[in-house]
DNA sequence: TTGCGTGCAAAGGTTTTGCATGGCA
DNA sequence: TGCCATGCAAAACCTTTGCACGCAA
């Protein structure tokens, strides 16, 4: 029978996790140290194949930065009015930034009705330099 | 002294390179193979290191396609014009699009006034599905 | 039983880095 | 003479894959 998805409990406890992170971001890293640390590892090819099924299910997002950064997931369950987020990636400190911004939305709308491109906000990264590093006076 | 750049051959090389090709997109490997063949290689660390001046620089763009495929290069010159010029990149085809449009300057004042962040529009680029691709049905 | 899930290690690919040498200013 | 640039190889990094075994349905 092919049911495509089963109920494992590496699934089951995947899911808690991102229950209990709420909507914060994580990377493939982070999710194997969090289950370590509790003596109950998962391995990393794992990880990577369930994220992606999650993906595909459109239950998870992942979002690329930049070619050496792990990439980053975002937990988005069912909900149906989830707001996809956009990041801005400072220049000088790496940080990144989540942005959940009804005006940079419209820059998706806007791109659509006037250049006719759709844009895909998992893959759009601002560059630019971050308050702190401004204000350190960094160029 | 501390000129901070000198004028080697290879840059010198390099410069010519993306003259010949115009604003067309490369990879390291592109640069690394169209040297081998003429004879005269380049190191790819070296390629690596010019490529990444420039682009602090702000005279060539770097655009990470995703996590598994080489970054892409473009050179934009000296854009001295103080025209800002957007990109959008389409995911499917690979065709890179240059906007220069009001709307999406505006996107530097919000950004900077709401959140705190100086956007770099030289390194930013827009990810997405052009019209031809999204006619075409592509997903 | 069938087929998906898992773990481990190895492989794959891109990009960075260490170090000695060579070149520009 | 000072820096900076280069080459080579090794390292680092994230991610994928092969294979044998375990588990869900």
């Amino acid at each position: 029978m092919r049911t495509g998805i089963y109920k494992t409990r590496h699934r089951e406890d995947l899911m808690e996790y991102f229950e209990t992170t709420g909507a914060n971001h994580f990377t493939v890293n982070d999710v194997c140290e969090y289950f370590k640390s509790r003596g109950s590892a998962i391995g990393t090819a794992t990880v990577y194949r369930q994220l992606e099924k999650m993906v595909d299910e459109g239950i998870v997002n992942k979002y690329i930065i930049d070619a050496n950064s792990p990439a980053c997931f975002e937990y988005i369950g069912e909900h149906t009015h989830h707001d996809v987020c956009f990041h801005c990636k400072c220049e000088k400190c790496g940080k990144l930034i989540h942005l959940h911004c009804e005006e940079l939305k419209a820059i998706g709308s806007h791109l659509k009705q006037e250049h006719d491109f759709v844009l895909d906000p998992k893959r759009t990264v601002f560059y630019g330099i971050c308050s702190e590093c401004a204000a350190r006076g960094a160029v």
